[in-house]
DNA sequence: GATGAATGAGGATTCATTCAT
DNA sequence: AATGAATGAATCCTCATTCAT
């Protein structure tokens, strides 16, 4: 818990650090400005140099949880784009996926605010979440040769994917709990992200 | 908002009713029992007539709301355990949705407690999840004749639906502000219940 | 200070006592809710059952300490309406007087309002002191037969004695330090009305 | 608001500025060391290298304040005091009230610690405004020839003219409010000191 | 002189809970 | 079964002040 948060960072960093951390596990109301100010090891007061209140530092904690995500799904959609139709697909899934890993923060804090419908919502969807499944759906557009969805689903498909894999790096607690694992140790995760690409595979393997 | 929670019930229903639509909501920490209470139309001594604390009032929300979500899905596997391969996956999964849109704060909470790995998750997932996993792949074994899967991605399976069939549900506000309608109104709803059973379709189909 | 501000009355009537003496004491933010509670023999949270926050705490302060002040005065504009000219000068004033001598935080708290001219003050100038003005010069038109004044100084009139006559009342802490006394015992209140009452009745006399 | 305070000015004078006129406005406890440090364009801990503390920033700014005036009244009763008897009063009065007008803030500071009679009244009492009284009675007593006073209400005139001019200044925010004019602008300001003076002359014109 | 960072003390207010009625 | 009044603990945040730079 106290752990003094990468003690060479600036205090500012710190604060976010242990902010993001702290928000994705216990939620906006149940993180306190002082379990805040406790994991970095200054007073609370101390807190309000850098961040005017813990609204915006929780504004400022979501953007930069979201942002690297939606950047570097946009550069694994970017690499995909000119791919064949189905191996496309699995690998799409598959960086994805290791990328959500890598900062798993991310979707927590993106699930949560989509549950409670706080009030950041409205932009979170518009500025992070709208562009990622437009992105998606042209991708789909282009390199779905299956021959088993018609163009409106597309966005489904995109949804689908994103309740899938955000879902399971959010639910990693959960996961935990009900398979005596860590749903994002090594092994496990390879195997769920395989699945899940196999499952892309057979969702646009042309129809007989 | 301070719709008096269907005046006709005894009051601890009502309470009942309210907490679970705020908890799932707002979360715990952002339900005051105040907040319960002026949904209700009490005052909050009055609460402590019904439920000793709000942890326990939590607490029975949370079995209150989970409990019809996995005896409906367990009614529905049974339905469909001597049901032929493909057509099984796609009406369990079709099945299941609209129960969980029935009942659409169970995946809320359930989520909620994934998240935010709070004290009750140990006890849900022995009690509720680990059974619903172990019910779906035991119907798997049965069913699953594509030849696809090998039995150990048998629970990657299940997991995956729970993901994005709760996932569906409990984010119904994102989708909402991202897609502009109520994923849980009957036309989006369909459409996306659809798709996923045909993915569940194309999961199964047999291998060429 | 700890003063139990009468025990016998509600709680209620209690904060406005000694919020009132408080407030006009040392200013709506030199006074801290603990003060007030202590001065009344309860904790903080207990006044939040009685009213809903320091504003609105001090604006009822505000008004039910003016209130009496404004109705009094009416009542003694009234009473010197139909009387002869000189007289009635001096008997207002010396009435005015003794009327906020019975209730002296009211003048105090007018007056530093009308000075730090905070959020209440539009309220105040005209819900109690433009009536209190308009009944003055109304009274002057009707009676002042000196022969001194034109119409348009009647309001200077009130003014100038609504300065002197609140003034005198809410410096009483002032005039105690500059002249050894407390300006609203009795002999010396007597002096300074009765002086007052004599200018009055200077500055009304038929011109020469 | 964020008026830089006179550039040109040393800092430590453009805080007494500031702090002068955010003190009157807003009282002792409602004035932040940040509201005077915003106001100047520097940072708190620079209020530092120039006052020790808040306390005594007050202090100076009170001094500061109240000196001009004692001063310029003090040389406007010595320029009366030969005069001839009933001029005299009239154009005390006037001058006095010009005076203060283009020292607004004196009068508003004054009856602050005036009504919340707080630590500085004994000394301001005693070094300013005591012997301004005692120089207004020995004037009284040396040109009174009107035959209305008894020398021992003189305390009392120079106090009622003291809680007048005074208040008319401090109190100009609610002079606004009620009157729908700046007291201290030209026009409106001439009239008040007129009929002041006015009054002053009734006072003192020899009785009939 | 000025500032960024820090803090102890205290600010108003909320919260879950109790208890007498 | 319900409530008005009360409270200890905790909430977010402000304040005056310090100190190293």
């Amino acid at each position: 818990m106290a752990e003094p948060e990468d003690r060479d960072l600036p205090t500012r960093e710190r604060i976010l650090a242990a902010a993001e951390r702290l928000f994705a596990r216990r939620g906006f109301s149940g993180t306190s400005i002082r379990d805040i100010t406790d994991a970095v090891g200054i007073k609370p007061p101390a807190l309000y140099n850098h961040f005017p209140n813990k609204e915006d530092l929780y504004a400022e904690v979501l953007a930069a949880s979201l942002r690297p995500l939606i950047e570097l799904i946009d550069a694994a959609a970017d690499a995909a784009d000119g791919a064949p139709n189905i191996e496309g697909a699995d690998q799409i899934v598959g960086r994805g996926m290791d990328l959500l890993r890598e900062h798993p923060h991310g979707p927590a804090l993106l699930m949560l605010e989509g549950i409670t419908g706080a009030d950041h919502l409205a932009r979170i969807a518009r500025d992070w979440i709208r562009p990622l499944i437009e992105r998606g759906v042209s991708v789909l557009k282009e390199n779905d040769a299956s021959g088993r969805w018609s163009e409106d689903v597309y966005p489904n498909v995109i949804w689908m994917w994103f309740c899938s894999a955000f879902g399971h790096v959010a639910l990693s607690a959960l996961y935990a709990e009900v398979f005596d694992e860590d749903g994002l140790a090594d092994s496990p995760f390879a195997r769920h992200r395989d699945f899940m690409a196999a499952v892309a595979t057979a969702s646009f393997e042309p129809k007989r």
